[in-house]
DNA sequence: GGACTGGCTTTGTCCGGACATAGTCTGCTA
DNA sequence: TAGCAGACTATGTCCGGACAAAGCCAGTCC
């Protein structure tokens, strides 16, 4: 039994596959968890080469619609495609773009299990060998940025001396070294008030606005790479992100 | 000249073929803006198919190394690839994750062209003629958890009507009513302190701290299809996103 | 019953070829 | 010299086939 592909505006015949195989899986025929038709049955069924049906495939897949594994089948993993947009980043680590330069100035380390109220604060499990660093962000000399504190897992952690003159950021450096690459990050991102203990590092008042973020970094298979916990004056710093749409 | 390619690790011969390009590319060899060499001198060089070498190229292109034009070759366009991470994103409008009910309520609403100040802050052209609606985010009866200034490109604008009941985002309703989607989001967020403007309907205090977000919604061929301006007095809201690190 | 083996199914890789379509460039003409 | 036509080039689309590798399942053996 073979169905005729709509072909009207000249579209390409995978593409033409590709949007009646979307349409159905929208319509619920293959409900998300079960199976498309093999690519041989597409073939008959539609009256296209396998090449075709593997091209028109390759679209859904690229959309998050299916997901194939050789030997088992190709199986509708969602109904519609959502909006999602990318975010190209140069670093990883400065989804802060900091000026080149504005590395940070370790004022003070420390390695051992995270405390209860940082733990709680992120909201991950206390306990734990991690690598802490406090210090401020910004040109030597001039008015720092920021205070930073961050959390690296001691076991993939840089040396210290490797940290003060690191060019990239941290999670550059482990993944480059360590062979551990960011695969997830999650970032909060709040407005709140300096305290006294805050306002005088940076040479700024009490009370004025700042923003706070906060960011887990993990690694591909879940596992904590690093914490950090940032505080910049208003004045001193807007946050600017690009978000494109993905194409298809 | 058959160049062999590496095939220690027993990887497939287009990803094998990927990676040599990639070498090369990366070593400066077609500097960017040159082209690469045509698919049939690729075909001849390594000795495999042209399916082959199309499949490398494939892989270059969603690395964002080379851009293709049917009949004028392969350009290098890019010489490593930069880390880019995804956010996903339910409804574009709201980047900022309110509660399904937290609509926006409009004060008031007016046509007209775009003030110059308003331009100079988003840092756009003035003029133009912009349907502006000022409003409040937040469940009706309750504390309001935001103030909020659109302008909506007026030729694409939804009628004041269809705003108030709008269930979803007002660039979704853009996007499926008018048929033009979002292609590209500019958003900045900074922190300072609320004016007392401002803090009288959020029922806070003025000088109290809040996060401010200022976003510029384009279309694909990078027409303004709106801009937005929001305040969250810093207490009341938390701006979390995720970024997943994209395959490849 | 549990573990292993072997066969079948299904997607992945790779080859060959053919024509379509868009871009580029040359050379002719007005 | 400016502009157009046509040849040529390079990628896009589409077909056919073949074997490899991974997953699934039933049947067998201990």
């Amino acid at each position: 039994m073979t169905v005729m592909l709509e072909n009207a505006s000249g579209a390409p015949r995978y593409m033409a596959l590709a949007e009646a195989l979307r349409a159905r899986i929208a319509g619920g025929d293959p409900a998300i968890g079960e199976l498309l038709p093999t690519e041989h049955a597409l073939c008959e069924t539609y009256g296209v080469s396998r090449h075709t049906v593997r091209e028109a495939l390759r679209l859904l897949a690229e959309s998050g619609l299916i997901a194939r594994r050789r030997g088992a089948g190709t199986v509708v993993v969602a109904n519609q495609t959502h909006d999602h947009f990318t975010q190209r980043l140069g670093g990883v680590d400065d989804l802060m773009q900091y000026a080149r330069d504005a590395k940070l100035q370790p004022r003070a380390t420390r390695t051992g299990p995270l405390d209860g109220a940082v733990a709680r604060a992120f909201g991950v499990a206390a306990g734990g060998e991690y690598f802490h660093v406090f210090g401020v962000r910004g040109r030597p000399g001039e008015t720092p940025i920021a205070l930073t504190d961050v959390y690296i897992r001691a076991d993939i952690a840089p040396p210290v001396e490797t940290l003060v003159e690191m060019g990239g950021s941290v999670t550059d450096w482990i993944a480059r070294e360590r062979g551990v690459p960011t695969a997830r990050i999650e970032q909060s991102i709040s407005a709140g008030a300096l305290t006294e203990r805050e306002a005088e590092p940076l040479n700024a008042e009490a009370g004025e606005a700042a923003l706070r973020t906060r960011r887990r970094y993990y690694d591909k298979g879940g596992r904590i790479i690093a914490l950090s916990d940032s505080v910049h004056p208003g004045e001193r710093f807007t946050y600017d992100m690009v978000l494109l749409r993905e194409a298809e």
